[in-house]
DNA sequence: CTGTTACTATACTGATTGGTATGATATGCG
DNA sequence: CGCATATCATACCAATCAGTATAGTAACAG
């Protein structure tokens, strides 16, 4: 069977995304992950295959990890709620103490060299993914008399995703979590009332 | 007098300027501009400093010829007009078609590496100016009975500020200026009726 | 115990990074 | 013209990049 693996590789992914998030997948060196994980790097590349694939791991984490709250907060009652959980749930873990400030998905990458443009693209994808989920549960609040039949769902999940990248640029830019919660508030104010 | 200079150094600053739109500060190389600008390393580095200094001044004429339209929008009549002429200009740049699809100062950096850091910090900066820019016209508006009392100018800097960061990323992300201009109709949702 | 297997450590690869030394070339001044 | 000066082109620098070859080491199967 073979000598064991001296390291915990699920910590070492742990340590990964803290690194990946606070210096981006370009500012992020092969060296800078293996002297923050402790480990040489033959040992990360055989367990984590290239650059490339640890990032993708990484994200994958962050996701089940970070950013779980979403999946519960679009389940809420209302449209209305199921928003504002999204927004006040993305705000704290923006400003997660034990956290590097703003979001993986964006400090990831927003613009990077050729050679990164793949993982550009990924990123690109999942907030598509995301905004998406958000845009059906406000179809579906629509279909339910939720919220007003002349309010846009694909609009309204645009405008709160946008929200939601403008305060991870500001988190990562060194915004308080107090701040932050003040801008969820102003972007509740456009919720129709009545 | 010496031999003079064989290429435009207003122009070669144009296109660095389109070039750290695109790749970012990290994401370009030296070669990158050199081969853009149609120079040779030594020209660049005699005519503009190192590359810190070229993406400074990259910046400064960013500001002075993309961004220009800010200084006017601050001065219309209402504080009303001004936040959504502030909105909507900078849309228009977001989506220029004639440069890549973004904001030098948001795809210039969001995270970095330790070496880029006074960069990141440099847009930082920037943009804490351009948001107390906004915030004393907000406050100017209140004193004036333009803005109520009970709104405040901070927050709503802050908020408009991060309205706009976020759709510079999802500009970079390749949203259109229509759907850009629909969030902007979203966030002036949010101002005060009456 | 031996053999096989999978890990670790060291050292290395070629390519690319930002930045420069050097020598040729072109210009203006006297 | 001839000198001074500033730009140009080539070739180079040390450092770092992502990724790997090689050899040593530890664990299990038999």
């Amino acid at each position: 069977m073979g000598r064991h693996r001296e390291f915990d590789a699920d910590e070492a992914l742990h340590i990964a995304l803290q690194v990946f998030r606070r210096r981006g997948y370009e500012g992020t060196s092969i060296s800078d992950l293996t002297d923050a994980m402790g480990i040489t790097r033959p040992s990360l590349y055989a367990a984590f295959g290239n650059k490339e694939d640890l990032f993708r791991r990484t994200l994958d984490l962050y996701e089940r990890r970070h950013l779980c709250f979403a999946h519960e907060a679009l389940q809420a009652p209302t449209a209305r709620e199921a928003v504002e959980r999204l927004l006040r749930g993305y705000v704290d873990v923006l400003t997660d103490p034990l956290s590097p400030p703003g979001c993986l998905g964006v400090n990831g990458a927003v613009a990077c060299s050729e050679a990164s443009e793949p993982i550009r693209e990924e990123l690109i994808a999942r907030r598509i993914v995301n905004e998406n989920n958000l845009r059906n549960r406000l179809e579906k609040a629509r279909a339910d008399g939720d919220l007003p039949a002349n309010e846009d769902p694909a609009d309204w999940a645009r405008y709160v995703v946008s929200i939601g990248l403008g305060m991870a640029v500001k988190a990562a830019s060194g915004a308080s979590r107090q701040e932050l919660h003040r801008v969820a508030d102003f972007a509740m104010r456009s919720w129709p009332t009545a």
